[in-house]
DNA sequence: AATGAATGAGCCTTCATTCAT
DNA sequence: GATGAATGAAGGCTCATTCAT
């Protein structure tokens, strides 16, 4: 459609986006790429020197604009509480999973299988948002709580949101309904709703067994 | 070791359990699956009819060896709580995913990314699992509540165990400590307490705005 | 024509000697050669591995049969002199130049040209070839003359068979005639006769350097 | 280092010279030329239309260089014998071989091995040479011996010399000792020593025959 | 004079699969 | 029940070449 506007090498991005989403890296074929793109075979080799120099950079190109349309803190007002933090930081995480749907699923699958040549630019662009969600956990967590049991509650945390992206198995158990994109804001409250109740109780438990340690 | 004592057909399957472990699918080929069962290439089409005909006994086997080894009630005592039922239920769960672990990693790719062609197989296997813990989730979340939101839960649940998956992200971002097969005990009771806390507080959330609504 | 005869595997010999003496290595292709042998192209890797381990084996089976065929010591009766040794080793080397005109010039290239990989395995071949001319020279040459001269003029003879090469330069230049197999007998003789003579003149010229130092 | 003063053709002629040498024809790439010369690519088929039009320029230039510097009659005294003609006429042979070593080694190559396309420039530029060779040859060679015996003499003679060409097999083999490049006074001294006693013989012997055939 | 983005043919190799035994 | 020789389609990648600038 607008093979004549786009620079070739976009193009190319764009297409990569969407083939390695829908059949992954190994399933996903140069010349399918190619050919979606409108471009010669010999360009991926020119622009990005591989299959997996053209998939590293799909997949940094992907997490970043992803990352810049939907922040961690999206749609905060000043002085946040911090569970209106926690919620921006679930509710920014699905919607970044659901952007990805369809031409951009690549990176769920990064997420949920990732290429071991992949798995040090992952951790360079992950390892940040991590440091956000434990900053929010440290104050909803006990802080005697030991700091294995808060990385429970983050991994908790995570896990649900990774959960429902639209490649897991869920979404083709069908014992689930699909969610729309509507439907996000809804799955958000819920998470944290969830997540909330789960650390007050992982809370609630660790004193209790204080008490009766102290007793 | 046993190369000489069971059948082809059996080493093939063990064979292949690993490879496709290791490899997943597309990554795994079949010579290298006959090398390591120490059987001709062409054995794969006589017995199994395919590659894939041997990716779906392999996955058929471990499954039902993992549920028959720990099944969802595993070690429950003659009339168990709800509560100590959900607990069951997430950690056997934990313990099949653990169990599939190194040699048998074939089901996790699974779950986390399943092949087109076998979906209909795995919710064949899933669904009377889902509905061990719908059943149990209805005697904890209020019968009021609509069945959407309980789905929900049960998502949220089956969530955070999925993530434990060693080949889940998590694994691999060395944020979170690597988990011995001794922890899992552990993980299990944060997970039950997590969630227990999360059915609560939407069960009061969902109270209170019922009496919001009628007040 | 003999494509329903001999098996898969001789044929891709037979073919690759031909293709590879025509086109030099890198100019041979996998496609061409196994068209020629009227094989599947996947019965190079399926056989030999790789391009490169086809080339070998073909190398060794061409050396070791033309030297079966054509001995250093070929035609000899019982006790022959020095000399009739030197010419046997030169007319049989060039008897095996030209046994692989056609469709075995790829031993002439690597003589001329050797590949890098080749390097090793044709020195194991040649080596016991250069110790029996090396020996046949210590029968001839002065035993006073350093061991450099005596190599010079051992390199002197086989640079002169080699130079006969239908692939050398000799051969294009078209200011010498092409020879006839036939002829290869005379070009011995000549050779021997203008290598006597060669050695000859090192002995004297050897002699009266010594004879001039030390009178 | 002289990148930016000379101008891009010569650039381009340096750098084909060293790379092709290093790789023959097929081996070489116009990308890895172009980059040593630091100069585009499509500047090749602007300047010398194909590959193969580099080739051939570059080829000839080679060679008339060497043969400025190094002249069949190298450092020949006013009125030399036929004897120092041949000696000069084969050390400035082996100079030239040695020049072209290392960084113009793609001469050697042409001589062991060369390409279809070029074999009309070769004869070319050879064909004086060998008329060189020839008159001087008149000379020494018995006046009634047949002209195809005087034509294997010249083989002969020049088939030593390219046999010590560095690319050649016995280079390789690592029996004899790699020459330097001041042991070729030393080298070429060997070879007209030899030449001249093989002359010698071939005319003896054919004196021998036509005594014994009148006689 | 010179560039570099872009191309398509073609190369080597791999892979799942089959057939004769 | 089991083998392994043999196949063809397809994949990633390279290369000489061209075109717009």
């Amino acid at each position: 459609m607008n093979s004549d506007e786009t620079c070739a090498r976009d193009r190319l991005l764009h297409a990569a986006a969407e083939v390695f989403g829908e059949c992954g890296y190994k399933g996903a074929t140069v010349r399918d790429i190619c050919r979606r793109a409108g471009v010669g075979i010999a360009l991926v080799n020119y622009h990005f020197r591989d299959k997996e120099g053209l998939y590293l950079e799909v997949f940094r190109n992907l997490f970043t604009r992803a990352l810049r349309e939907y922040p961690p803190d999206m749609g905060l007002n000043e002085s946040p509480s911090t569970e209106e933090r926690l919620h921006a930081f679930i509710r920014s995480l699905l919607y970044r999973l659901t952007m990805m749907e369809g031409r951009h699923a690549i990176m769920l699958r990064e997420w949920l299988d990732p290429s071991p040549s992949l798995v040090k630019l992952h951790a360079e662009l992950t390892n940040p948002l991590l440091k956000v969600l434990s900053e929010i956990l440290s104050g909803l967590v006990d802080p005697h709580i030991p700091q294995e049991q808060t990385a429970h509650c983050a991994t908790s945390i995570i896990g649900q949101c990774m959960f429902y992206s639209p490649h897991s198995m869920r979404f083709r158990l069908q014992a689930f309904p699909m969610y729309q994109e509507r439907q996000i804001d809804t799955i958000a409250r819920s998470i944290t709703a969830f997540s909330l109740g789960g650390i007050r109780a992982i809370n609630e438990e660790f004193r209790a067994r204080g008490e009766s340690h102290e007793g």
